[in-house]
RNA sequence: GUCCCCAUCGUCUAGUGGCCUAGGACACUGGCCUUUCACGCCGGCGACCGGGGUUCGAAUCCCCGUGGGGACGCCA
């Protein structure tokens, strides 16, 4: 068995292409096949190296490792002509030299009278010879049924004469993509053939090509479109689609994997998959028909999840890269891990943990106003007072130790351990919302505690 | 417009004629825990697009509507 994902690099790689690939990932895997990676670059104009990078960069980030190619599709195009001049041998072929401004004005005037936009076949009969100019059109059969077996959708059947004799060599003597595509999945023996929806009415035509070039026909699998929250096509408008801004915002790649596989596909209520339970469970056959709309909000969810579940070493190696974008001193590792481990359950990111985090590694305190105006008062200076001049006498400087300790403050002060923890709290983070405090303080140490909070004093001594 | 496809909570989905007073997850929401937040735990809200059939029985099968998506390029 082999399949196939075939990327035009002409862009990022995007969250529908993504899943695809996985989806033709999971399915090899599962079965045991040979999954190629093919570049479909015959569009000289829009085709780039950097596209073809980034779609790499993010098939590799995505753990979708492919087991040939990448093959390039405008490296074969002797091969390709070869094939074009085959079919105009044996008459299933022909050129043609209608204009591309005439062709589109005959589609708008079709549209316009309601008919479907078709080629009229001018040239059909003509007998042309190459020029410079001409194109080279498939012959399509007039009349007949041509009927695709779809793994994801069963059998669906189309009318030969709703087809028309598409163009498969351009005149720049680049094949068109439904010509190259059946020469190229063809040659390479491409098995299964699974993509996107969006080709669906393309593949009637290649199945003609496919019969007229004398190839076997593969299976095919069209999987539904991802749409954006008002169901249109999913779009930057929808927020993020390239599969790289994604690693850019601090997500993992499990996590995305995983609610792109969960679009479309179940696996009766299980939400979460380790890799290995994909490759067990994936089956096309699971696969929903209808289009699905893309849930950021899930997907959050999701990261979370892993990033809760990730091993300490892994997690610490995943946030470093965006503590150091923020210029934060994290040399010492063993600081650096316990303040990660602090933040994971409250960081659905690895953005907003490098966030969250920077009172860990900045000396100065970054106030948020509100907070300071609340707090850092001379209504509760006293007690950051008290907490700098006993801290150097806390013998069991522990998390239980520290905690014992401002309880014993807030009795002792007659008030509540809510409002020393608060105080204490901006002064050290700089807002009323953080981790533990006395966490933090163990984190943080004696010395880098009594420091910032002989700070909050003076800042308060000085008036705010 | 023409052709193709699709249709269960707001969203992702389970469900393949009786197990369904329709299950799970996200989101939302009430409570518990609590030094704030988050996590966690317990609870709530919330759907079979409509109409006809078939059948003893339909979310499940058929037909017609309606709605949504896709395609109609010398793009892929």
């Amino acid at each position: 068995m082999r399949t196939r994902f075939a990327p035009s690099p002409t862009g990022f790689l995007h969250i529908g292409g993504a899943r695809t690939a996985l989806f033709n990932w999971l399915y090899t895997r599962r079965h045991g096949g040979t999954f190629v990676l093919r570049i479909e670059d015959t569009d000289q104009l829009r085709s780039t190296d950097e596209s073809t990078r980034a779609i790499l960069d993010a098939m590799t980030w995505l753990g979708l490792n492919w087991d040939e190619g990448p093959y390039f599709q405008a490296e074969r195009v002797v091969v390709h002509r070869q094939m074009v001049q085959k079919l105009i041998d044996e008459g299933k072929a022909y050129y043609c030299t209608c204009s591309s401004e005439d062709l589109e004005a005959k589609r708008k005037k079709a549209m316009a009278e309601g008919r479907k936009p078709k080629y009229d076949g001018a040239c059909r009969e003509k007998g042309l010879r190459r020029s410079p100019d001409s194109v080279v059109r498939f012959r399509c059969p007039e009349m007949g049924v041509t009927v695709m077996h779809d793994l994801i959708k069963g059998n669906i059947s189309f009318n030969n004469e709703e087809l028309d004799d598409l163009i498969i060599e351009r005149a720049d003597g680049y094949p068109t993509y439904n010509f190259a595509v059946v020469v190229d999945d063809a040659q390479m023996g491409i098995t299964h053939v699974i993509r996107g929806d969006d080709h669906v009415n393309n593949t009637p035509k290649q199945i003609l090509i496919y019969e007229a070039l004398g190839y076997e026909v593969p299976l095919f699998g069209h999987v539904p479109m991802i749409l954006g929250s008002d169901r249109a096509r999913l779009s930057k408008r929808h927020g993020a689609t390239s599969v790289m801004a994604y690693q850019e915002m601090g997500y993992l790649p499990e996590a995305l994997v995983n609610y792109l596989v969960r679009l479309g596909w179940s696996h009766g209520d299980q939400e979460i998959f380790t890799i290995e339970d994909l490759i067990h469970a994936f089956s096309l056959e699971a696969v929903g028909k209808s289009p699905a709309i893309f849930n950021p909000e899930k997907l959050l969810w999701l990261n979370q999840h892993y990033i809760t579940a990730c091993p300490e070493e892994k997690l610490l190696a995943l946030v470093t890269p965006f503590w150091e974008r923020k210029e934060f001193d994290v040399s010492d590792r063993r600081y650096a891990a316990l303040a990660a481990e602090n933040l994971r359950t409250r960081s659905k990111t690895l953005v907003e943990m490098a966030d969250s985090g920077a009172f860990y590694f900045r000396e100065e305190v970054d106030y948020d106003p509100e907070a300071a105006a609340k707090f850092l008062t001379t209504e509760y200076v006293g007690y950051l007072e008290v907490v700098a001049e006993r801290l150097p006498g806390v013998a069991n400087y522990t998390k239980d130790g520290i905690e014992a300790f401002l309880r014993s403050l807030a009795e002792e002060r007659g008030t509540k351990l809510k409002w020393i923890a608060q105080t204490v709290r901006v002064a050290l983070t700089g807002r009323t919302v953080s981790p533990g405090i006395d966490e933090i303080m163990v984190i943080l140490g004696k010395e880098r505690v009594i420091r910032k909070i002989r700070r909050a004093i003076d800042r308060i001594r000085a008036g705010g």
